[in-house]
DNA sequence: TGGCGACATAAGCTGGGTTTATGAGCAGGA
DNA sequence: TCCTGCTCATAAACCCAGCTTATGTCGCCA
């Protein structure tokens, strides 16, 4: 379910480069200097956010003489760009790990949500301290990501089961917590005490399909009984559907930091119920990680 | 301070029109009828998501006669993407908001940080609620949105000091509060008990510069003694030094919600140190929202 | 076997972004 | 006072990405 008004975005937001354009302009102060970071000539990147401006009617930068700087409207445009361009740079790191390359000095394998949400900063925190490590990243269940620890195909893995796949040795590196969402709306929203465990599993929830981790973890902590409202097979999918008001839900807090930041979703306390789950780094027994392996390793656990 | 490589992310990422038809591609399952639904023709859907495979250097989708469907990389490379278009909408919905259009429905005056974090999401919820609603936006800090709302070019403000303006009636709509942040690396990220105040205050931080929200907050719980190592003139900045490892800081919660999830930050509890404060929406003494007003101040408090 | 739906290919057009080349405003030093 | 160096703006020519229209291929179904 998108979002209502259709009408492509690509029209009326600028494209990534003169977002980078525009930032880079906001921390040098300079139109030229911001044209030759980025390798293009002065002319060039005074026409581009001369086009942007006229795309989106603000006037962004004063010009002067001496300089530019941002207008107040020009600030918070950047800060909003700034979001879009990191968006892009976890976007671009994880792109590069996918492409299969031989030569990666670090293959990676991780299951689904963690290449999803984590993975990426992460890849980025690597980059900035190791800038030519090059990484390759396969994603899939916890079996496979085992089958290529053990096959020798990935040098180190994360899983978010339940349970450690034999012949591997794990350490935790993070506890995620299903946490139990609605749309601002709903009862359950403004609901001070926790919420039983008998209530959420009699209550139709929007769903994860059966098979998934979060379904697992779910099905597991209220001994088989949730009853699903609708089983929607993306966790974006069943996101929108709680945004939406459809019903409340039970999603994995690194799906909803930033649905709960903004107050698309509330969370709602619930007690009772044992909704944690570990996400474990992994190798093979006795292959203690070694080299960007380990520098990896390091930086998923602070 | 930017991320290390260099070079232009325009290039390796594609282009937001890419990355929309790629969702629609994913949601319906068909390039053609992904096609329609962004009024373009089926060749020109093809054609580009061929060279968004060819630049990605991934399969995407699996064609067939009967239909498309991600692969295993596609469905990756849409959830990244999805963060990409999900940040463009957010900047879209602010944009428009910022073109002063005298015709608009719904007048917001703001301060920095919720303008920057918070509305766009308010806004896109307002707009999937009552989607004719013209809205402009003006930013400002408490003394703007004070002097906006009582010369009637505002209908509503929103206001994040640590006193209401006067001759304003206000509602806290959300809690902010700030934290003490460090990188992963630092030794306070290891501690189990909570820092006191006298040790916050004894150590060189990572700051705003004197005057702004934040600082001011700061300074106030530490009785005006908070020692900077550096003062930068925007969070971004304070953030990317933060997150370098230059030393610890203190910052909005609402501001590093994202850098916490990534583990790029990592937070360090405190006692001792009165570090919250209201967001609070206003309006003029009498004149209680109504309307479109009443509609968006009904969304920020859930 | 004809028809339909889905994707691929080919040829031609258009526009946005680029470059090079040049002009114009403001500052600071001889 | 004038030159030099920084800034940004304008103009003309070029190039390529992406679009459209027109057509071809493949598999399914009646």
């Amino acid at each position: 379910m998108p979002t209502a008004g259709a009408g492509s975005l690509g029209h009326r937001v600028p494209d990534l480069g003169a977002l980078e354009l525009l930032l880079a302009v906001a921390r040098l102060g300079s139109l030229g200097g911001a044209a030759r970071e980025l390798g293009i000539t002065q002319p060039a990147a005074s026409s581009r956010i001369r086009s942007m401006e006229r795309q989106l009617g603000v006037a962004l930068v004063d010009r002067s003489p001496r300089g530019s700087r941002l207008t107040d409207a020009g600030a918070l445009v950047t800060d909003w760009a700034r979001r879009i361009v990191e968006a892009a740079e976890a976007f671009d790191v994880g792109a590069q790990a996918l492409r299969d390359r031989r030569d990666s000095r670090l293959r990676v394998a991780a299951s689904m949500t963690i290449a999803e949400y984590l993975l990426p900063g992460w890849l980025l925190a690597l980059r900035a301290q190791r800038p030519d490590t090059a990484v390759s990243l396969h994603a899939g269940n916890s079996t496979v990501v085992a089958e290529r620890l053990l096959s020798d195909e990935a040098d180190l893995g994360f899983v978010e089961g339940l349970s450690v796949p034999t012949g591997l040795d794990s350490v935790v590196i993070a506890h995620d917590r299903l946490i139990v969402v609605t749309a601002p709306g709903h009862p359950w929203a403004r609901r001070r005490r926790p919420l039983a465990a008998g209530e959420l599993a009699s209550t139709p929830l929007i769903l994860r399909e059966k098979g998934s981790g979060t379904r697992q973890v779910l099905d597991a902590a209220l001994g088989g009984l949730a009853r699903p409202l609708i089983e929607l097979s993306s966790t974006t999918a069943v996101k929108a559907a709680a945004v939406s008001g459809a019903g409340p839900s039970v999603l994995s807090e690194l799906a909803v930091g930033e649905e709960l930041a903004m107050r698309r979703l509330v969370s709602v306390p619930v007690e009772g119920v044992a909704l944690a789950r570990d996400l474990r780094a992994v190798w093979p027994t006795g292959h203690r990680p070694t080299g960007p392996a380990r520098d990896l390793l390091s930086l998923t656990r602070g």
